[in-house]
DNA sequence: CGAAGGATTTTATTTGTTCAAAATCAGCAA
DNA sequence: TTGCTGATTTTGAACAAATAAAATCCTTCG
């Protein structure tokens, strides 16, 4: 079995690896991510290695086999559900989720899941629009626009919040920027770096570019 | 933080001390209930001792200090509340949620703790009859009669079953030994060691003193 | 009393995970 | 081609848990 910090590395390395296709995922990356020193997952990658889970090239990073996708889209099909769950039945705070997800994942047994999954109508995303993996590891890969590169005027409608920290979560929330919601931009100053636009409700908006990035759009 | 392993230990020892009010318990107790070697008791009973959650006398056994107690209770009443959501909410079979709940009981923080609670409407006892402690950490202690040392005749109603071995849940399932269900003993043959009672739908049955012995009645 | 036997503790090792700090490497800049 | 620099790997150590097997300690029995 697994330990809970095998699933971890593996989730990582997975979301990794799904931002930049195709070349391996530095250490560094996965180090600063799971907020351990970079020598620790040097180590690790080794022992995955061993287990048949990544392929380790030195000096350049990990790649997951196909059973370490496996396992890792199995983790991420329980984080996600999970976050659902927390959210549409027990009523917890959007922002709150993320962190007790974390630790549920690597508990959470395959019957309680698919009773989790029929509870919530099988869902295909989770709160923050993430896709949610099928049982059998198929995840919708489609990739959408951010809304730094969209064009003014068009109506828009947000999909997908690409960062899991409470605070900027929170900000969202207060701001109803969460999925669903519909807007237009109305101006964007590449120079000071700002973007504004409306939401449906009236209200008009300016953030920086930096967080426009994080919101994704269809 | 208490580990998991910590928790494990805490939540054994308050179980044991609960059976034998006033003496310390053994390390080999705690040793079979935890599926560990003798030596590994010893090691963490010493540990646990050093962070004051148990007071420990060599060749004798523990004993939970009030803050051990305390976190012990916590514990327990995580792994109560659990199974009932399990049962009740998820409606995962009586039998299967004592494993669950075993890993369940260390991840779950706080807050979703008592969603869960209001969600179940703040019960009092777990599936199997054992009774859930508050969050101010009192636990109902009265003690019930098990069904071996009951009168005859007098009308009885099952409060508990205390056994989480799947195949003993089974058993007390397949044949309406839930808590709540009501019998009369018709029966005792101390010799050959049976018990025969019959249940309020009509139903005749036999058992053995010791599975008697691991249901309790009022 | 004195030995036997069972329970408990010690001791030496193993496995998994982590850190700190020194060593090494690879790519770029002069 | 060197040498620098930042990323990565190595090395040495620590901590949490656990085992196996030897040593020790009580309690009881003849
Ligand atoms: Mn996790
Ligand atoms: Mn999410
Ligand atoms: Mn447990
Ligand atoms: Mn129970």
């Amino acid at each position: 079995m697994a330990t809970s910090t095998v699933e971890n590395y593996l989730k990582q390395i997975l979301l990794e690896q799904q931002r930049v296709e195709g070349s391996p995922v530095p250490m560094g990356k996965v180090a600063s991510a799971l907020g351990v020193v970079p020598g620790t997952t040097t180590t690790m990658a080794k022992s995955l290695a061993d287990s048949g889970l990544v392929n380790y090239a030195p000096r350049k990073g990990v790649r997951l086999t196909e059973e370490g996708e496996k396992l890792a889209l199995h983790v991420l099909r329980r984080h996600r559900l999970i976050e659902l769950f927390l959210v549409e039945i027990l009523g917890l705070g959007w922002s709150e989720i993320h962190e007790e997800a974390e630790k549920l994942e690597h508990v959470i047994s395959d019957k309680v899941l698919e009773k989790i999954d029929a509870l919530l109508g099988f869902p295909t995303v989770d709160p923050h629009g993430d896709p949610i993996p099928t049982a059998k590891g198929k995840i919708d890969a489609r990739s959408l626009e951010n809304l730094s590169g969209c064009p003014l005027g068009e109506p828009l409608r947000i999909s997908r919040i690409t960062d899991q920290a409470p605070e900027f979560l929170r900000f969202i929330e207060n701001n109803g920027l969460q999925p669903g919601a519909e807007l237009k931009i109305s101006e964007q100053n590449r120079v000071a770096g700002t973007l504004t636009f409306s939401l449906s409700k009236g209200k008009t908006l300016t953030i920086g570019a930096s967080a426009a990035k994080k919101i994704l759009v269809e």
